[in-house]
DNA sequence: ACCTGAACACCGTTCAAGT
DNA sequence: ACCTGAACACCGTTCAAGT
C-alpha cells in the first residue's frame, strides 16, 4: 500500500487530513471500519505514522465527535424567545448526532473528554434555561437532562430496546417522532416547575416548524 | 493455565457458569477485562471452547445485559397506582443499569437482540401506561421516550459530557438527583398531554419515599 | 518533526482433530 | 457434544532507525 517512501520522507499528513479521512472512512464502512490500520491503508501511510498526529485512538474518536458536533446550528442567540431557541437547540443536535449515530456509543464508552464545541454547546443551552426564567438549581439539571435525554436518543435511534411485545422496529421518522413528543414534555415540565417564567417553554414544540425527515 | 486436559476430556461447563464468569470478570477488571480469551483463562478452558456454550462475543453481551436487566424489581402490578408504579420501574431499572454502566453502550452499539427480560420490561411499562390513562398513540410515544431516557441516563452516569463551562463531574448522587428530576417532568408531561387520566403521574414523583444513595 | 520497518502483545474466531 | 492445539486474520501501539 504505502507508496515508494523510503523512511526518511514525508507524505504531508496534517491532523485535519487525518480527521477527514477518518469521517469518511466512518461513513462509507460505518464504525467497524474505522480503524487505525484501515485509516493508514486509505492515507496511503504506514500503521504508525498516524501517531504523529494523534495521540491515540481514543483521541481521534473524541476529536471526531467534537468535529461533528460543530454541525451544529446556533442560531442568533434567540434573546427574544429563548424557550424556542432550546428547542431549536436540541433538535439541531439531535439531528447532527443521528447523521453519525456510529460515534455515539464509542463516544459514551470512554472519558469524556469534551471538546470545544461540546462545551460550547452546553454553555449557549445553560444560558438559554437561565433567560427563559429557570432558577439555578433547577437549571443545571435540566441541562443535564436534556443532554443525556438528546444524545441518547440518538444513540438509540438505529437499535432501539425493548419497545415491547413483538412490535416491528420503529423506523426514523417515527423515533424522531417520538423524541420531538419527549422533548416537548420535558421542556414543558422544566417550565412547569417554575411558573414565574418568562414563557412557558410547551410554547416552542408547537411554533416550531417542521422538519424534513433525513434523507 | 488449561488445566492438565487431553483433548477427549470435558471441563464441565455450561452456559449459565459462563455468564456468570462474564459477569464476575466485568465487576473486577471493568469494560476492558472482558475479553473471550481472559473469560477462558478464568474458568480453567481453551479460548475456543466457549463456542461451545455462546455463539459469539456480542451474543455473550446480549446475554449479559439481559441477565442484569433480570434483577430489575417488578413489583405487584400497582393495579391501584399505575402511576407510582410507572416510576418505580423506571427507578428500580436505573438502578441496576447503573450498577453496569459499563454494558450499556457496549449494548448500544450492537444490533439489539433484545432477550426476555428487557421484553418483559417493555411489556409491563406499556401496560402501566395504559392503565395510567394514557391513549394508544401516546402510550408508544411514552414508553420510548421512557426507555431511551432511563438506559441513556444510566449510560451517561459514569461520564457526563458538555455540563457546561468548567464545572467539575458531577457525583454519581448528582446524576441520580437529575434523573429523578427529568423523569418527574417527563412524567408529567405525558400525563398532561391527557387530563383525563385517573391520575397525575405528576403525582409518584412526589409520593415516592427516599431510595438511600448508591454505593 | 515526520515517516518506515519490524515487532510486541494482544484480539475474536475457525478448523481439524481427539474422546 | 465438548474440548484441545494450532492457526488465521486481524487489532492498537512502541521502538529503533532513517532524513
Amino acid at each position: 500500500m504505502d507508496h515508494g517512501r523510503s523512511p526518511g520522507h514525508r507524505a504531508g499528513l496534517t491532523h485535519a487530513a487525518v480527521l477527514s479521512a477518518a469521517r469518511e472512512l466512518l461513513a462509507e464502512h460505518g464504525i467497524a471500519g474505522l480503524t487505525m490500520r484501515m485509516l493508514a491503508a486509505r492515507l496511503d501511510v504506514a500503521p504508525n505514522a498516524l501517531y504523529s498526529h494523534v495521540a491515540s485512538k481514543t483521541a481521534l474518536v473524541d476529536a471526531l465527535l467534537d468535529d461533528v458536533l460543530g454541525e451544529v446550528a446556533v442560531l442568533t442567540p434567540s434573546v427574544e424567545n429563548p424557550a424556542l431557541g432550546l428547542h431549536q437547540l436540541m433538535t439541531s443536535t439531535y439531528d447532527v448526532l443521528v447523521g453519525h449515530a456510529d460515534l455515539v456509543p464509542l463516544y459514551l464508552s470512554r472519558q469524556g473528554a469534551h471538546g470545544p464545541n461540546a462545551l460550547r454547546l452546553g454553555e449557549v443551552t445553560l444560558d438559554l434555561l437561565r433567560r427563559a426564567g429557570v432558577p439555578e438549581p433547577t437549571a443545571s439539571d435540566a441541562l443535564r437532562v436534556l443532554i443525556v435525554y438528546t444524545i441518547g436518543f440518538a444513540a438509540f435511534t438505529r437499535h432501539l430496546p425493548a419497545t415491547g411485545g413483538s412490535e416491528r422496529r420503529p423506523s426514523a421518522a417515527e423515533m424522531q417522532s417520538s423524541f420531538e413528543h419527549g422533548l416537548g414534555w420535558l421542556l414543558a415540565g422544566i417550565s412547569d416547575d417554575h411558573p414565574d417564567a418568562q414563557s412557558h417553554l410547551r410554547f416552542a414544540s408547537e411554533t416550531e416548524p417542521k422538519r424534513p425527515a433525513r434523507k
